[in-house]
RNA sequence: GGCGGUGUAGCUCAGAUGGUUAGAGCAUACGGCUCAUAUCCGUAGAGUCACUGGUUCGAGUCCAGUCACCGCCA
């Protein structure tokens, strides 16, 4: 058994912004990642763009952009997501990258050497929507039945790759391999797929009708069909061919896909592995659909919220552990808001967030933050321990299976069996009457809780830390392994606990974040609205809460050099202000940020009433020049103008001496 | 039409190789505690384990068939 683990999600199709489904996705990889992670194995975790074929250039003609602009700026949509969503990959990889293009030459050449390409002409009925020739029985009514367009009469010649060739090579080897695709349903979908003779795969696009892609290596006249080119991906972000990452991983590959792509994954993409001679990779893992219920989504500003955004209201832990919990790895769930705030208030506020808010109040009232002592045992802790203890292998064997909410269930049995343990122990009386006991009982307590701690890092990264924090721990997150978590008393004495505002506050019915976000926004100024838009969507939105998971590796209230680095701020100078029509505090402002960014721009700042025009003619400003662009009463602003506030008003923020404008402030 | 999956308390789900009165969480009702985020602990009600038949001393668990929903294929 190697320890080392390789995990990707898809490259996701950049003909569409990031939605649940991409999220659930690769936050399940990223769980995964990081449950492998803390077990002791070398972990590489991919994910990354499909951005080539026919319906990137029409999506890009259809916003106006060249497919390259179109690419990259939806390319970084999902680029900027995921550090939103905690999502630890290790590598993106775009197929527009010059080593992927590489990749797919070189494997295309070895699949031709091998004899397995052809050169065919084919005429028949084109679906452009579907990018691909349908059958004449698929055909509904002479139109397309995904689309309901009619295809059209098209002659061409491609180059076809020998897929039935490894039909029967591929059978055996889902029969063999029975974990090979799983969970079972799908391998069983694949393995009747397989009962029919399966048909060769065309592989090319000609460049008359198609530029926008991978030109074939033997024919300068074609481009790769896009499944073809993106599959390679997996390979490409580990440098194959002859990469040393290619040598370290591809034998443990874990592909991560939902069930709409099981055919390319499951059929297609072993066989291109065996016709290029690679070995194929070791599980392919599919899971089903969320079915968003938008009926039951509740109304915030008023529009229909959608799930992502729910992980910005209600905090990006909760819904990381929601999606986990809530879905049967493979079967299809029900997304509600209902659910989410269920699981929150049950599974994260009463059970978890309050046993870590009882224990920690006690070891701080008690034994005022110093470790406890473990003295003469009795049956009780031994019974805590040794719950607690099993319970890493019991969940270690969840996670490899992906059965992510037995995993959990796992570690609420642990939980509910504390929150007993408490009850039974009662440390309040034992504070009255036999301190060893006391010391004793919070040392189970406490040791327990490092236990439950790491077993939810991978999914609520972020709490996890804040409750090692607490717990004293001083090497936390990804330093705090299942092995340190099994060694049980072997870290009693770091530093000092210390306690800190609730994890999960409980969400009130009728007055749920949501809809006290839609008043906030209504009573402030809009600059607080340009706040909330761009603010990092990982903390919960009700009242003054404490933030979460800012970075892995700070604590709650810090913020590494490199999360500061994240905003660039500029200097900026004021080159015209004028009030925004209808606006009681908001000013255009024309800044300029010199040449590097682009020179001037607009932006609106709520400081109306507390300057002038003639005052701000001139003035050097701070700007956070990467803020992304939000409409302010109609007027798009692009960056925010920094201003300290207090009883006396507003105070801008200013450089001393004369700057270069767009001089970087660090 | 073929193949596969699912069908267990109001809801969400556990229930290897068949074995005493079918489990958990949520929700509901009642009781207890006070360290805690009106949290926690306990108790209770509620299920002919989709239906029918079969194998067996014994089936939610195996077999056959029926129905419902879903998926893949045609």
């Amino acid at each position: 058994m190697s320890n080392r683990f390789y995990v990707t999600t898809p490259i996701y199709y950049v003909n569409a912004e990031p939605h649940l489904g991409h999220a659930y996705t690769t936050i399940a990889a990223d769980v995964l990642s990081r449950f492998y992670r803390i077990s002791g194995f070398e972990t590489f975790f991919l994910t990354g763009t499909d951005e080539h074929g026919e319906k990137i250039v029409r999506a890009a003609r259809a916003s106006g952009e060249s497919p390259g602009q179109y690419v990259d700026r939806i390319s970084g949509l999902f680029r900027d997501m995921w550090p939103r969503l905690s999502i630890s990959n290790d590598a993106f990889i775009r197929t527009t990258d010059e080593k992927h293009i590489k990749t797919v030459q070189a494997i295309l050449s070895a699949v031709k050497e091998n004899g397995d390409i052809y050169f065919s002409e084919y005429e028949g009925p084109y679906c452009f929507g579907c990018e691909r020739f349908l059958t004449e029985r698929e055909i509904v009514n002479g139109r397309c039945p995904d689309h309901q367009t009619e295809p059209e009469m098209i002659k061409e010649a491609n180059y076809f790759f020998k897929m039935g060739r490894y039909q029967d090579w591929l059978t055996g080897h889902i029969h063999d391999n029975p974990d090979f695709i799983r969970p079972e349903r799908y391998r069983n979908e694949v393995l009747s797929f397989l009962k029919e003779p399966l048909g060769d795969l065309c592989i090319s696009r000609p460049k008359s009708r198609l530029t926008w892609g991978i030109p074939l290596p033997f024919d300068d006249g074609f481009v790769t069909y896009v499944w073809f080119d993106a599959l390679i991906n997996y390979l490409s972000a580990i440098d194959y061919p002859g990469g040393m990452r290619y040598e370290t991983f591809w034998n443990v590959a874990n592909h991560v896909v939902a069930k709409d792509i099981l055919k390319p994954h499951g059929i297609y993409w072993p066989c291109m592995l065996k016709a290029a001679g690679i070995p194929p990779y070791r599980h392919l893992n599919v899971h089903g659909y969320w079915n968003v219920n938008e009926g039951k989504m509740s109304k915030s500003l008023g529009n229909v919220v959608r799930p992502l955004d729910l992980a910005s209201v209600y905090g990006l832990d909760a819904f990381r552990y929601f999606l986990m919990r809530d879905m049967v790895f493979g079967l299809d769930s029900e997304f509600s808001e209902e659910a989410l705030v269920g699981r929150i208030n049950a599974d994260l506020a009463n059970d978890l967030g309050n046993l870590v808010s009882r224990s920690l109040t006690m070891l701080k009232n008690y034994l005022k933050g110093e470790p406890p002592l473990c003295g003469v045992t009795e049956k009780p802790d031994d019974e805590v321990r040794e719950a607690a203890l099993a319970s890493i292998g019991i969940y270690a064997s969840q996670m490899k299976e992906l059965a992510f909410h037995k995993a959990l269930m796992t570690v609420w049995e642990v939980i509910g069996k504390l929150n007993k343990y408490i009850d039974t122990m009662a440390p309040w009386v034992l504070a009255k009457s036999d301190r060893g006991r006391l010391s004793t009982v919070l040392y189970h307590i406490s040791e327990a809780l490092k236990i439950v701690s790491a077993l939810i890092w991978p999914v609520m990264p972020g709490t996890a830390e804040r409750i090692q924090e607490m717990l004293g721990i001083r090497n936390r997150g990804i330093s705090f392994t299942l092995e340190d978590a099994a060694g049980w008393g072997a870290r009693e004495t770091e530093i000092q606990m210390t306690i800190t505002p609730a994890l999960f506050p409980r969400i009130e019915k009728g007055k749920h974040p949501g809809e006290k976000k839609k008043t906030e926004v209504r009573g402030k100024d809009s600059e607080m609205e340009t706040r909330d838009k761009t603010s990092v969507p990982d903390k919960p939105r009700a009242d003054v809460k404490p933030d979460k998971n800012i970075d892995e590796k700070a604590g709650p209230d810090l913020i590494s050099i490199k999360d500061f680095a994240r905003a660039d701020l500029r200097i900026g100078k004021v080159k015209d202000a004028e009030p925004v029509p209808g606006s009681r505090k908001l000013m255009r402002l024309i800044v300029d940020l010199g040449p590097e960014l682009g020179g001037e721009r607009t932006i609106v700042a709520g400081i109306l009433g507390a300057y002038e025009k003639e005052a701000l003619l001139g003035r050097q400003v701070v700007v956070v020049a990467n803020l992304e662009p939000a409409k302010l009463m109609g007027v798009e602003s692009r960056g925010m103008v920094l201003a300290a506030s207090d009883s006396n008003g507003l105070h801008l923020i200013t450089a001393d001496t004369a700057a270069e404008p767009g001089s970087k402030i660090k």
